[in-house]
RNA sequence: GGAGAUGUACCCAAGUGGUUGAAGGGGAUGGUCUUGAAAACCGUUAGGGGCGAAUAACCCGCCAGAGUUCGAAUCUCUGCAUCUCCGCCA
């Protein structure tokens, strides 16, 4: 939620920021209901302040032997008289609320305007590698190496969904292993939330009330929840309406969830195998920080994704986004994509925001400042990482001219050691 | 799933319609005293709104929402959460 002191201050900034990131937007109407709240509320207010002090003195009245019929009266008249008040009050503030709320977060000053087109890779790590033979894709790969049953978890579960096997289920296990194991080592808390989340939570992410449709909902609750897309909305609603001790910022948290996403439309061929699916797992991080530091944990948030990447030997890049790229909530989020050599293209594996307090404010996170005043938390969310499509990047990148796979050492003591996958198939 | 009970501030807690403008205690924190600490004593200890340079005064605020009333922490209804018992179940 964007601060409405600044759409007051300056709508016409505001708006050339939203613009940016491709959201055009008229405060003119959003303006005039704001003065006419303000002129509401202070009706409301000084009615009421007449109310209470008339309301407060009957006992006293009554034991002068006074005439208190009469004070009843007046205040019964001022009550009936503040109720339409309120009631159109009310009805302002909700019109405001619904506008505000389906603003999208104002980009951060440095960022190019426009979509995709305009995002900037910063930075390239190792070279893409080179193969002297026909490498195969990672369809092909799992299929030979028995990692991963397209048909039978298209059988079981239809279209989207697929089946780790043995292996395969165990260097998904393993990469997951690894990342956690990485997180812990940087002081990162270890949380499992749980996967249904209800409507509210939705809402503070910063999910609802544009992208509703984009996710599963359960029909069978009371009342309604949805399969969280990713864990950065479980972990950005653990403090939801808190005021949290500036000793305890930062806070650093990160969690293992499978990610359950509505996919529209088709599958292009270059999403084949688990490029995109309903259902991924992936390890999230999040920190809650002052607004002072929070370009730091961004920093810091973008080199430790990069980290793991590096350890496992990969070829990746790290994209700026654009403005009108980042998603809805976010002012700022940089892409670590990982190179998949069968589709050529760079896909993301993670994606590191910062959303300053556009989620805090939705969902009252606050903080003590040294001076005892409180204000709103930044959050931070940044995948570390998404195996679904580190997966399929390393079977690519990684594997042999015998049609093998190497498993990189940092993955191998959570493999059982397990140095090398070979082929099953031999063709 | 069924029945019952409960919900007051960081914690415990008084309060069943009107000086509650929320008592009292604990904890935390600042100060006095002390060489230092303890003890004792004196302060401070929701949040939000609007108006401000800022203060005072003001409005909201006792789980949430609606209602009754001249007036609600207190009465009524609904929702949510917690606890106890019963049933079912990995």
């Amino acid at each position: 939620m964007i601060d409405v002191n600044l759409i007051r201050k300056d709508p016409k900034k505001i708006q050339d920021a939203l613009k940016r990131k491709l959201y055009d937007v008229d405060f003119s109407e959003f303006l005039k209901w704001d003065e006419e709240r303000k002129i509401l509320l202070v009706k409301t207010e000084t009615n009421k302040a007449e109310q209470n002090q008339l309301s407060k003195s009957v006992p006293f009245v009554k034991k002068q032997g006074g005439n208190i019929e009469e004070i009843f009266a007046k205040v019964k008249q001022l009550s009936l008289e503040n109720v339409q008040f309120e009631d159109k009050l009310k009805e302002i503030e909700q019109k405001i609320f619904d506008f505000v709320s389906a603003l999208p977060n104002i980009p951060d000053d440095d960022l190019l305007g426009g979509g995709k087109e305009n995002n900037e890779p910063i930075k390239y790590h190792l070279e893409k590698p080179n193969f002297d033979f026909k490498p195969k894709d990672h369809v092909e790969l799992c299929e030979s190496l028995g990692l991963i049953d397209f048909e039978r978890g298209a059988k079981i579960a239809g279209r989207g969904s697929w089946v780790y096997t043995d292996k395969g289920a165990l260097l998904e296990w393993a990469l997951i292993n690894f990342f956690i194991s990485e997180h812990l080592k940087d002081g990162y808390t270890f949380i499992l939330p749980p996967h249904l989340l209800n409507e509210t939570s939705g809402f503070v992410a910063g999910q609802f009330p544009k992208f509703k449709s984009d996710v599963f909902w359960l029909e069978d609750t009371e009342p309604k929840r949805f399969l969280l897309p990713t864990a950065e909305t479980a972990l950005v609603n653990l403090h939801r309406k808190e005021i949290l001790k500036l000793e305890d910022l930062p806070k650093k948290y990160f969690a293992y969830t499978p990610c359950y996403r509505k996919e529209a439309g088709s599958y292009r061929s270059e999403e084949r195998g688990t490029i995109r699916g309903y259902q991924f797992n992936k390890v999230e991080m999040v920190q809650y920080t002052t607004p002072e530091t929070s370009d730091i944990a961004f920093d810091e948030m973008v080199k430790k994704a990069e980290t793991l990447l590096q350890k496992l030997g990969l070829h990746y890049r790290v994209s700026k986004l654009a403005a009108g790229d980042i998603s809805h909530s976010m002012a700022r989020t940089y892409d670590i994509e990982i190179w998949i050599p069968s589709i050529g293209i760079y896909k993301e594996v993670s994606s590191v925001s910062n959303a300053r307090d556009y989620q805090a404010r939705r969902g009252k996170i606050r903080y003590k400042d040294e001076n005892g005043k409180t204000k709103f938390v930044n959050t931070l969310n940044g995948s570390g990482l998404a195996t679904s499509r580190v997966f399929p990047a390393l079977l690519e990148q990684l594997q042999q001219p015998d049609g093998s796979v190497k498993i990189p050492e940092v993955l191998q003591p959570f493999m059982g050691g397990i140095k090398v996958l070979e082929p099953i198939i031999k063709k």
